[in-house]
DNA sequence: AAGTTTTATGTTATATTGTTGCATTAAATG
DNA sequence: CATTTAATGCAACAATATAACATAAAACTT
């Protein structure tokens, strides 16, 4: 989603270092503009690098942690990470595809939630609403 | 949700045969008041039946292909079930304790989404809309 | 700068969840 | 009752993710 992104301000603004691996799987998610399976980025990765898959796990898991990136659960068995949101990227529902398994993010317009009575009446502690739209793709459908 | 169901008319409704393993899995889904993985669910069978861990997995299938169970995914890689939204069960969001792993049922005027634009606006096949919050319940929180 | 500690990565093994293929049993149909 | 079809069980497999331990690289200490 934010193509213009400096990643090494991403990392250092949470204290992590800075490391080629990291970096690659910041602009691999970076420069997509839907959420990428860890499979998927490794995939990108190995073309010109030679990452280990365990890595790109923990990476995601690091990145994750730091709230950099944010882990998204699909209709399938994978999960899905792509940028956090921040001021140029808003928070938005997104769509999978259960055909082709590819993620697609939706305008933040086309579907709200409000959340606003939730946080009043919820007890326990709520760290992140996920809205996720499942069907077929128009490049699947018949 | 529903706990007076006639899983019996719920599988006639759409052309299932009727097994004590169907109707099994149907009654610990009906009487449980919020969703339950395929594993919850063989655990809860095995005490008094000796169900298989794949017929478990293919009535699982059998059902949400049919209609009377949805199959909703967490923060976490299981898959979780629920009775499908009927007169007396309406939409809702569901909640995720990343801790313990319960899922629980959010009252359907806790979050609302608007799907109204989306619905004009996206040109592939919408099948459903999942809404999940996730955090740490009320029971895990230190 | 050399040695020590900490952190990152690689490698292999394992865990979890779900699916496939094939044999067997049970039910429906003629 | 014989034949076909469907349901279940069992064993193997597949996909995804994590853990345990070894090694390499970086940072820190003297």
């Amino acid at each position: 989603m934010n193509h213009q992104c400096d990643y090494e301000a991403l990392l250092k603004a949470v204290n992590l270092r800075i490391t080629d691996n990291r970096l690659q799987v910041l602009q691999v998610i970076g420069k997509n503009h839907y959420p990428l399976s860890a499979t998927d980025i490794h995939h990108k990765l190995e073309c010109d690098s030679t990452i280990n898959r365990v890595t790109v796990y923990r990476i995601l898991e690091l990145l994750v942690g730091n709230g950099l990136i944010e882990r998204l659960s699909t209709g399938g068995r994978a999960f899905y990470y792509g940028l956090t949101l921040n001021h140029n990227h808003r928070s938005h529902a997104h769509f999978y595809c259960k055909k082709c398994g590819q993620m697609e993010c939706l305008t933040p317009e086309s579907l709200t939630a409000d959340t606003s009575q939730l946080g009043k009446i919820f007890p326990g502690r709520i760290e992140k609403v996920e809205i996720r739209v499942d069907g077929i793709c128009k490049n699947c459908l018949p």
